[in-house]
DNA sequence: CATGTTGTTCGTAATTTTACGAACAAAGGT
DNA sequence: ACCTTTGTTCGTAAAATTACGAACAACATG
């Protein structure tokens, strides 16, 4: 009887962040944020083919994760990658994946 | 009225192996065999403090996205990454993450 | 102050995920 | 043949995810 490991909290946040990676919508607000500094939501909404509520949904998801920030710029959102967070997100997949 | 875009293949490619990889116990599992050639799922069931069934249903998960293998070595199964598969997401997540 | 724009929240429904134990199948050893 | 070991599949249940439209809130503009 062998004790029973738990998996590691670094295991456990890199799941975190790949589950809020695991949305092809969601990869896209990523990549698009990761490679331009930031955008608003209606710009989004614009070019993908969901409801607003429903991306509005897949936003929250990624700012529960940690991965994105919005900030009001009236009447818009101005969503942002979260800078912190990502480096965090960089560095946790760059180990995991050994490159 | 513009076009709605849809998300490319890379990130419906991404997106697929991160759903994969947002799991603590698959993160787990993919750790340790990226990092040694091989593992039975014995082993990690007697690692790892959930029900056999909830293990094969999770290695079940990471064989269906492509990030493992199973090989028949009776009464064993034998895991390993799915090397071509593994690549093709470290390059995927490497470009994703720039890094 | 009325109106329009923007994005979230609510209500709802269908589907998927996660988890467990029981039952089963495959194969080796006795 | 029988039993043991190994791992999957089945049945089930609870929770989470995904999606939509309607309603709402915040705020700027006419």
């Amino acid at each position: 009887m062998s004790a029973k490991l738990v998996t590691t909290d670094k295991q456990k946040r890199a799941a975190r962040y790949a589950k809020a990676m695991g949305h092809p919508v969601r990869m896209y607000v990523l990549e698009l944020l990761s490679n331009q500094s930031c955008c608003y939501s209606g710009d989004l909404s614009d070019d993908l083919p969901i409801a607003k509520s429903t991306l509005s949904q897949h936003l929250k998801e990624l700012k529960d994760a940690g991965l994105i920030q919005g900030e009001i710029e009236s009447p818009r959102i101005k969503y942002c990658i979260n800078k912190e967070n990502w480096k965090e997100a960089q560095q946790l997949f760059k180990q995991f994946l050994n490159i």
